[in-house]
DNA sequence: ACACCCATGTAATGGGTTACATGATTGC
DNA sequence: GCAATCATGTAACCCATTACATGGGTGT
């Protein structure tokens, strides 16, 4: 049900084609909300035809055209009312503690290797978080630039630091599994020896 | 297709009917892997078909019997096949985040309220955990102390200690969602004043 | 002419959630 | 006798993943 709203909330900014959303998502939402291409088309869809989002028709090159959406009062008034309704917590569901959990199975040579790929994926993911803060901090983050184009600077104030803080939270997510892989690999040195 | 293997690193401590498995897994494995009835005892079966799982029909009362499975050679290397396989990064997809990002569009006093929920969940999920490690340190966790009985003390070492840094793992994350939802308190104090 | 991007999906499958359904046994 | 617990699921639905499919536009 989630990606209505990440659709909604991206839409918010500026409307937007199936194509635009599909790569903005991989620079801003996605990293809090992933969806390929395959599930955000056919969501469109749907949402338009509940009302939510409207299209229009804007021409593209000389034949063809293509759908930008914008977001409909009753689209806005559902977001709100989502991002007022109690947040359900999540179900816990990650491999990589599972795994720990039972790394006495596992060669340690295959352990130690899983835990470097891990720190590997975590290092760029941070370093990429951080860039995007960055970009966030000094506007110059191109979603949302568009976004508070159109807002007064009371309202961007806003918008920019509710966005810095969800990356903060991202950025301190990152830190902390990268602090326990490292513990990780402390402790199969310790227990299996180098 | 983590399910499976939930199931059979739970089952590698000692065997177990559906409902032994539904009972333990609300206190161990459940804390990174969980699943309802609904799902857990159909995916016994279909491991069963699939030669991962043995069952033993043992009696219950005078008439009725119950399933008691355990898990097979094949499941165990199959087990062990996914221990050594690569983990795959898991897909960011966190409705708090997400919400978080766009907080300007709901109440200051409604962002409040689902940040004090939050923290209250994530103190009590925390405390739980920090109960659930110390009966680990201990040895008194009822599906640790199965599993232990068996083993050489060497092993036991190596079970204990790998389960302990799971919690540490997940005790981690849960204060680092608290340290967040604190700042996030504090943002809308400063936006928003009190 | 060709590569590369823009644009928009469908189909099959799998995994998870929610609600419902049923009956036996044990302990008081 | 009755409640709580033990035992085992089914059905409908939704959401997500993976692979595939297709065609126009732009720049060299």
């Amino acid at each position: 049900m989630s990606l209505r709203y990440a659709l909604i909330a991206l839409l918010t900014g500026r409307p937007m084609t199936g194509y635009d959303i599909s790569k903005s998502f991989s620079r801003s939402v996605a990293h809090v909300w992933h969806a390929p291409d395959s599930q955000i088309y056919p969501e469109l869809n749907r949402m338009e035809r509940d009302g939510l989002l409207a299209s229009v028709e804007v021409p593209w090159g000389k034949r063809a055209t293509k759908k930008e959406y914008h977001v409909t009062d009753a689209g806005l008034a559902d977001f709100r009312a989502w991002m007022e309704s109690p947040l359900v917590p999540q179900r816990p569901r990650d491999p990589a503690y599972l795994k720990a959990a039972y790394f006495e199975f596992a060669d340690p040579a295959a352990v130690r290797e899983q835990l470097r790929e891990q720190q590997e994926y975590w290092e760029e993911h941070l370093a990429m978080l951080e860039r995007t803060r960055a970009t966030l901090v000094d506007r110059s983050h191109p979603t949302l630039a568009a976004r508070i184009a159109e807002l007064t600077e009371r309202d961007a104030e806003l918008a920019v630091r509710f966005k810095i803080y969800a990356y903060d939270g991202l950025i301190a997510r990152a830190r902390t599994e990268l602090a326990w892989i490292e513990d990780g690999l402390a402790l199969v040195e310790e227990l299996h020896g180098s």
